[in-house]
DNA sequence: GGATCATATGTGCATACAATCATATAGTCA
DNA sequence: TGACTATATGATTGTATGCACATATGATCC
C-alpha cells in the first residue's frame, strides 16, 4: 500500500486517499457518526474485504479514526476538516464549471 | 485518461489530480502566477512531454487555465480555492500528526 | 472447546497510471 | 521555404491500484 504510506509529503496520501469513488462514498455515509464495518459494507454495496481495506487506507492517512467494541470496529472522521475539504473540492468543480 | 475525464463525479477528478507528487510540484510552482510550459519542466526536473501530459490532465479537471501567446502556452492556477485545497490538507496532516 | 459473527489479510487478475523516447503539430523568423 | 522553438501526442514499459474470492484472526456466547 503505497498509496498511503511512506509519503515524503503527507498530503499526498491525503489527497490521493479522497480522490476514490468507493472512498468518497465511504466518508460520506460516516458524515453522521461512526459506523462499524458491517453497517458500512452492505450500506455502499461493496464486498467487506475491500471495504477494510479503503478504511485502513484512510486510517493510514489520517481521514479516519477507529474505536473497538466487543468484535465490531467503529470508524468515523478523523476531523471535520475532512468533510471540508470535499466541500471545497465541490466548490471548485462548481466555481469551474464542471 | 480516466483519472480526470468521464468522472460521474467531478470532485473525484479534482482530488485525484492533486493526489500526486510532480502535480503538487507543478501547482506549488504556478502559486505566484502564470508560467509557460517551458520554465515548469526544467524548474521542476521532469520531461517536457510528461509535465505537458500532468498540465492537460489539471486543465481537464479544472485546476488550471492556459493562455497561448505565440508559440508559447501560459498556465496557471484557476482560483485560489485550489491553493486553499493544498493548505487545508496540509492542516489535517498537521492535526493527525502526518 | 465449538459455533458464530466481525474484521483483516493473502493471492491473483484486470486495469490504470506515470514516466520515457520518439514523433507530430504549430508558431516565429530569416 | 526552411530552420528553430514550443507544445502535444503515440507507443511502450514498469508499477500501482481496485476488486474478488478464499482464508485467517479475534471476540462472543453456548
Amino acid at each position: 500500500m503505497i498509496l498511503a504510506m511512506n509519503r515524503l509529503d503527507p498530503r499526498i496520501a491525503i489527497l490521493s486517499a479522497l480522490g476514490q469513488e468507493t472512498r468518497i462514498a465511504i466518508l460520506e455515509f460516516l458524515r453522521d457518526g461512526e459506523r462499524c464495518v458491517c453497517e458500512i459494507f452492505p450500506a455502499i454495496g461493496h464486498e467487506q474485504s475491500n471495504v477494510s481495506r479503503h478504511l485502513n487506507l484512510m486510517l493510514a492517512a489520517g481521514l479516519l479514526i477507529r474505536r473497538k467494541e466487543g468484535p465490531k470496529i467503529f470508524y468515523a472522521v478523523s476531523t471535520p476538516e475532512v468533510l471540508e475539504l470535499l466541500q471545497l473540492a465541490g466548490s471548485i468543480a462548481r466555481s469551474t464549471g464542471r
